[in-house]
DNA sequence: TTGTGACTAAGAGTCCGTC
DNA sequence: CGACGGACTCTTAGTCACA
């Protein structure tokens, strides 16, 4: 049944996959940056005036994928950013502009 | 295969692989919105004094990734684009300021 | 010190449908 | 209209060896 029976054989390059995971980064009151996102983009979408089906195809963007940016779900890109700033005809500067700190450990 | 086959050969129309096609996007000098970012990454960097190997270890980045970006042959998401800026003890907003326009397309 | 190609795992972003 | 989930493809995150 099992053949691994002999030879040291392939142990196929033990290349580091993901070992480390970056610091995360919370918002001041403790929050998700990404939920941060999503209230500013919700925001600037309601001033407008316009469905996220509306802003998604302005945008370029899928339907379901603006409902998960809204709910703090989604980590868009950056050219995705732009793009979406453009659409809401704002300063792109406006949806980065969240007060950040470090480790969520203890402080 | 069941799946009555007479006709065409036509496969089933498994699934729509959409190959993103979203409108490109572009700086106001028909640039690369991602070149730009990678500009002022440099100038920010430089304003430090540091290396790109610094500002990796700082921002839990691997100093290839930020080589990369500097280059402007990345795209990186919202919370790498945070995590940056507070180490280069900039406003994120800095980092998205930058003027686009639509597609190339024909003006 | 930085550039670059290659690579794998994870996630971005799309499309379907349901509630 | 929007939340939500599944399944999917393509890109990004993150790393390494070497130029």
């Amino acid at each position: 049944m099992s053949k691994s029976a002999n030879g040291p054989t392939r142990q196929k390059a033990p290349r580091k996959p993901r070992p480390s995971i970056q610091p995360p980064l919370e918002t001041q009151d403790g929050g998700d940056p990404r939920a941060a996102l999503g209230e500013i983009i919700y925001t600037e979408r309601m001033r407008l005036g316009i469905s996220q089906e509306e802003l998604a195809a302005r945008a370029g963007l899928d339907r379901t994928y603006v409902s998960g940016m809204e709910r703090g779900l989604r980590n868009p890109t950056f050219l995705v950013l732009l793009r979406l700033a453009r659409e809401l005809a704002i300063d792109p500067a406006i949806l980065v502009r969240i007060e950040i700190r470090k480790a969520p450990t203890n402080l």
